[in-house]
DNA sequence: AAGACGGGGGT
DNA sequence: ACCCCAGTCTT
């Protein structure tokens, strides 16, 4: 329980438990009033829910919506998850990121499947358990599917918290978060956990903005200390991170017979589970044409001559940049054998749809058809 | 405790 | 160009 007496604790101790009741009966107030109509609300499927909080993880809302209606649509239950191939779901997943989401998700679905029958666990320990479950989606569901009175702690929750007890604790630090799960614990309204938790999260995405607050619109303002300090926008204190290194790429799209040659990347880290055209690093001293050819023999094995150049597209991830320059090649000789790749493929350029790929290999897709079909 | 893990939207 | 987003997992 949070010391009401220890300064450190975020503002409570400038103020009695009094305040808390008023307070929260203005934020789920006001979320009744405002709150946006969005597909996930209104269901109470906890497998909806469920997929929705998933999806919603460093995304935002607007770019969810239709990705969740689709995959809705594609798989209404966990049954139809679980016995999905795992190459539909990523195909569905495709373009919406952190695609350990989507892997863990269908991992999960199958344990529960197994587990529990196709009934979402109710039991916070079980579900914790669960790959691609942690502390906020074991909160969000359990309180919004099943009225548990468990706390969500997110991005906006830390913000809106930051500054209405004026928490000095870093938001991107890893130690801060107990400070902020114990702040949000005391001010959940247990009449509604569900609904509160919501209230707290769309007044951080509406109002309590990372950029431009609207204060005169809030309505936790007269409780807000960052407010009342003019120092809204000192809160939430975060931890700069040092730039992100740029690398620089060559891709092969190799052609041999009208087919094309896309590989599989592993299972498991960045971009698991996709297909994309074989690439990777060139070397300091290296031509990129160079490199193409040096980067097809060592991850496939054929060998190659380079046709033309395609063009140069720039991609952005969380922790390095590319920049990457396309050659369109011709097979020459060799068979295929792989050395990175889990799987290859030879397709025709009207099947590469059916396949999830990169953005950044999206990014070339339209130029790429434009060069083949002449 | 720190880093890996995508991509879009806002300023 | 930089920041942020309904975070989780691994080391």
């Amino acid at each position: 329980m949070l010391d009401f007496s220890d300064k450190d604790s975020g503002g409570f101790c400038k103020r009695t438990p009094e305040f808390i009741q008023p307070l929260r009966r203005a934020l789920t107030g006001w979320y009744t009033a405002n709150r946006r109509t969005l597909p996930w609300r209104g269901t109470r499927d906890p497998y909806h829910i469920w997929a929705s909080e998933i999806m919603l993880q460093q995304t935002q809302v607007n770019t969810v919506i239709a990705y969740y209606e689709r995959f809705i649509r594609a798989f209404p239950d966990i049954r139809a998850l679980a016995d999905a191939d795992i190459q539909a779901v990523l195909k569905l997943w495709e373009g919406l990121g952190y695609y350990s989401r989507a892997r863990n998700f269908h991992k999960a679905a199958k344990l529960v499947m197994a587990r529990r029958g196709g009934a979402v666990p109710d039991d916070w320990d079980f579900f914790l358990s669960l790959p691609g479950v942690g502390d906020y989606i074991a909160s969000a569901v359990q309180s919004i599917a099943f009225g548990k009175p468990e706390a969500v702690v997110d991005g906006n929750v830390k913000r809106v918290l930051a500054r209405i007890f004026e928490i000095h604790a870093p938001v991107n630090g890893a130690s801060s978060y107990d400070i902020f799960k114990e702040t949000a614990r005391t001010l959940l309204d247990p009449l509604d956990p569900g609904s509160f938790n919501q209230a707290v999260m769309e007044l951080g995405a509406l109002i309590c903005r990372p950029r431009s607050p609207l204060c005169p619109d809030c309505p936790a303002s007269q409780w807000c200390l960052a407010s009342a300090s003019g120092r809204v926008a000192d809160f939430p204190v975060k931890i700069k991170k040092p730039p992100v290194p740029h690398h620089h790429l060559a891709i092969g799209v190799v052609e041999k017979k009208g087919k094309l040659l896309i590989v599989l990347r592993p299972e498991t880290g960045l971009l698991g589970g996709l297909w994309e055209f074989p690439g990777g690093r060139i070397n300091p001293d290296e031509t990129p044409e160079a490199a193409c050819f040096r980067i097809l023999t060592e991850s496939t094995g054929i060998h190659v001559s380079i046709r033309s150049y395609l063009t140069c597209i720039r991609h952005a991830y969380t922790h390095f940049k590319i920049t990457a320059d396309v050659y369109i090649c011709d097979w020459a000789s060799g068979r295929v054998r792989l050395n990175g790749p889990a799987r290859h493929l030879w397709v025709t350029p009207d099947a590469l749809h059916h396949y999830p790929f990169p953005k950044s290999n999206h990014k070339f897709m339209p130029q790429l058809m434009e060069a083949i079909s002449k």
